[in-house]
DNA sequence: CTGTATCCTCCAAGATACTG
DNA sequence: CAGTATCTTGGAGGATACAG
């Protein structure tokens, strides 16, 4: 999942930061902890994954949820209005899928490798 | 249109850099020149406008064509990929015009004036 | 008119180390 | 475990001046 190898950041349309999109996809079914989020976020580090989670939750897209006891717990979950951002997401992969090859060979075209 | 008074640039859904998107609105109906262009993206500088039709140009989004003559004049049209961008854009745009109030909401009371 | 060439500032993003 | 504190770097974006 969002392996870096797969160039899924090659796409013009973009959500929020650069982390912004990829942590609602991960969120979508169910909530998640802040170190299972990093699973999936590959090398994402704690710093910039806070920073991001803080920005969705400003936003209204997220909620934390502190559970107390002697091993600290947070959990992150989708409000109705992080969910909804899931619609727009759907339209932009499915443009990206369909004009991946188009967009590829435009930029191999115009010299820029990758 | 464009007006930075309202504040379009607060949607968390862009397409590649921050005037990417706009232009291809400013091309939707039409090729425009330069200077052209320059009128409905107020403030944007030469340079920097140069440089996202550049970009937009190397993902093969828009067309340069640049007519001989004693005066200069160069057009930017969209291509057929460019024109398919429109699609997820108004997807965007769907999504922002219904949860505006929402999103709007949230970053007030997260603190966040404007 | 359609750009280049410089210079400057800001901030996203990452690396690393440390804390309750 | 879930962060915070620092430091560094790259590139976006803007201002201004100049060029073909």
């Amino acid at each position: 999942m969002f392996d870096p190898v797969c160039p899924s950041g090659l796409t013009p349309i973009r959500f929020g930061d650069k982390w912004y999109g990829m942590i609602i996809r991960c969120l979508e079914h169910g909530p998640r902890r802040f170190s299972e989020l990093r699973v999936p976020l590959r090398g994402i580090s704690a710093k910039v994954l806070t920073r991001s989670l803080r920005a969705l939750e400003r936003d209204g897209m997220i909620t934390r949820t502190a559970y107390p006891g002697p091993v600290q717990r947070v959990e992150y979950d989708l409000t109705p209005l992080g969910r909804s951002l899931l619609e727009p997401m759907a339209a932009a992969c499915a443009w990206a899928e369909k004009h991946w090859e188009e967009l590829l060979d435009a930029r191999e075209a115009a010299g820029h490798p990758r």
